[in-house]
RNA sequence: GUGAGUGUAGCUCAGUCGGCAGAGCACCAGGUUGUGGCCCUGGGGGUCAUGGGUUCAAGUCCCAUCACUCACCCCA
């Protein structure tokens, strides 16, 4: 037997329902804050995601899906969109028609880590970026907008995490200093954070290990070495969250893993999912769309982590199937042809039909309508054939009343509008 | 990539010391010639993950592979 491939999920029925129910609610709250949505290819040049994410990066050097394309191009499976629609935003010009573009994507991604749980190589996320927006307010727009998705969704215990980044012109003081002190303490750091000195020493910062933690304590905070403008931007960001009574903490632990970010950086928790508790994540970028050759434009987004929201809105309203409105069961060969006939009018006709074509008896056809949860059967036989009028039974009201054949589809539709 | 655990019917799982492959649920049929849920009776269903080894004999012991789960690394 071919089996799927290894951190891969099928996503039948009823899950499949759950997801529907989380992509639209998205769509529908998000084109309410004015995002549209755009949908880029799965495939991009890896060299896309070398220049953006960074060459030294986890993810590109060893986490890709990568491959030979055409000629000498090599091709990557994307492990994160926002790279994507960046491309796509210098590529067809978009700051053209008008200075502030705001985008939303739902879609897979692909990273070739070992899988556990709620973390499989193709996982899906849903994006909103927003180019051409320097003000603070749309860093506090977007907290806000992924505060009320979640409550939408009924997710609770949720927290807002906050910080600032900095930019090219402050972080660095911050970094060499932060980079010094740790040095000094390297006999207490662990293993890992050791390695991380020299890569990223920020990532020292949010290492669970107690003893990493307490070095950590006495650590410099990026806040305090935050230049004027920057300063600015963040406590503008704080201002307008309390205003719209958006409780949230400042985090200075809240480090980005990849290497466009700059200021705002945030993080949505909850505490419904264990060691995992991030539920969405962005921040912003303001100099990836001159890195990949667009203009000097400003940019922020964020990504939901859609797998671990199916987990928490299944746990809170168990997915099912609903039955159909009306369930046909025909006996004989002739009811069988006209069972058919109706199957496909009403259905047409907007009311969600099945129909029985095994010729069992009767009982097991109506055990199976029971079964599926059939709202309606719809009795056809050699009697209902003899006297032109099918038998519909309300299962719940056992009710039965005889349906002339030749009105038959707008009788039935007339019943479920009301 | 590293470490640990698991893999037996569609699902959840039992299987003792190595000795005929099991249960519950689900499915099918009958009890009721054309009326569902509850109940009763019966039935079908297995490459015991895969491949090798030890043994008179392997679901059970050993090795390898694969898959899943959890954790690590890392992380929107």
């Amino acid at each position: 037997m071919i089996q799927l491939v290894r951190g891969f999920k099928d996503i039948l029925p009823p899950e499949s329902s759950v997801w529907q129910y989380i992509e639209n609610t998205a769509k529908q709250h998000f084109e309410n804050f004015g995002f549209k949505e755009m949908r880029p290819p799965v495939l991009e040049q890896t060299e896309l995601f070398k220049r953006s994410i960074g060459e030294h990066t986890d993810i590109v050097e060893k986490e890709m899906y990568t491959f030979a394309g055409s000629k000498d191009t090599m091709l990557t499976l994307r492990p994160e969109a926002t790279a994507s629609v960046v491309r796509a935003y210098i590529q067809h010009k978009l700051y053209a028609a008008d200075p502030v573009c705001k985008f939303y994507t739902i879609g897979p991604m692909f990273r070739k880590e070992r899988p556990q749980k709620g973390r499989y190589r193709q996982f899906h996320q849903i994006n909103a970026e927003v180019f051409g927006v320097d003000s603070p307010y749309i860093d506090a727009q977007l907290v806000f907008m992924l505060m009320r998705f979640f409550e939408r969704l009924s997710i609770g215990g949720l927290s807002a995490h906050l910080n600032s980044l900095g930019c090219p012109a402050c972080r660095p003081a911050f970094r060499k200093d932060l980079a010094e002190m740790l040095a000094g303490h390297s006999d207490k750091l662990c293993e890992d954070c050791v390695r991380r000195l020299d890569k990223n020493p920020m990532r020292v910062l949010d290492c669970k290990v107690p003893s990493c933690r307490e070095v950590v304590a006495d650590a410099p905070s990026m806040l305090d070495y935050l230049c004027e403008d920057c300063a600015l931007h963040f406590k503008a960001v704080q201002q307008i969250l309390d205003k719209l009574e958006i409780a949230y903490e400042i985090d200075p632990g809240l480090v980005r893993g990849l290497d466009y970010y700059t200021r705002t950086a945030f993080e949505i928790q909850t505490e419904e999912l264990g060691a995992q508790n991030a539920v969405a994540g962005g921040g912003r970028y303001d100099n990836l769309v001159e890195m990949l050759g667009g203009p000097a434009q400003p940019a922020i987004g964020f990504a939901v982590g859609v797998d671990r929201l199916v987990e928490l809105v299944s746990a809170k309203f168990p997915a099912y199937d609903s039955g159909p409105q009306v369930f046909i069961l025909p006996m004989g060969d002739q009811a069988m042809e006209m069972g058919a006939q109706f199957a496909c009018l009403l259905a047409d006709a907007g009311v969600i039909t099945e129909a029985d074509f095994s010729g069992r008896s009767l009982k097991a056809l109506m055990r199976r309508a029971d079964r599926m949860g059939a709202e309606n059967v719809l009795i056809i036989g050699e009697q209902e054939i003899s006297d032109n009028a099918a038998l519909l039974r309300n299962m719940k009201t056992r009710h039965q009343q005889s349906i002339p054949m030749d009105r038959l589809v707008e009788t039935i539709r007339a019943e479920f509008d009301g």
